[in-house]
DNA sequence: GCAATGACGCTCT
DNA sequence: CAGAGCGCCATTG
């Protein structure tokens, strides 16, 4: 627990992350109130920044509010997550968005289970 | 402890 | 739906 040096917070961030389901994509603002600390949507890009592209999280599958693809700088690694994406089955508006009303991830879902009631 | 940075979110037009 | 501006919080030096 609190003997994690770098990754200190992060370690949440990154366990929410791996709980998205392929075929699904998840918001900074969702990640970051999953992992409890809603309003600090900023940190999880921020975790994901410093990522490792070995690590296990599927980073590409977390997208902004907006439903696209953040410009991050000094990188193309922006393009890589778009195919990433492509490939697992979700699909791109012509303005380069995705419908998070379809491809949105909802962790009460799990899976599409049955109904919540 | 202070100041600066950053893969963002929300509201208004 | 699309575009622009301000605010929020955690991590790092």
């Amino acid at each position: 627990m609190a003997g994690s040096p770098s990754t200190g917070r992060y370690e949440k961030i990154y366990a929410v992350i791996r709980k998205i389901p392929r075929g699904k994509v998840g918001t900074y603002g969702q990640v970051a109130l999953l992992a409890g600390i809603p309003g600090a949507a900023r940190q999880v890009g921020y975790a994901l920044h410093a990522l490792p592209g070995d690590g296990d999280v599927p980073w590409h599958r977390v997208i902004n509010a907006q439903g696209k693809i953040s410009p991050r700088t000094g990188s193309d690694h922006d393009v890589e997550q778009r195919i990433l994406l492509e490939s697992e089955g979700i699909i791109f508006d012509q303005r380069g968005r995705i419908p998070l009303d379809t491809f949105q991830w909802d962790p009460l879902r799990r899976s599409s289970r049955r109904t919540p009631g």
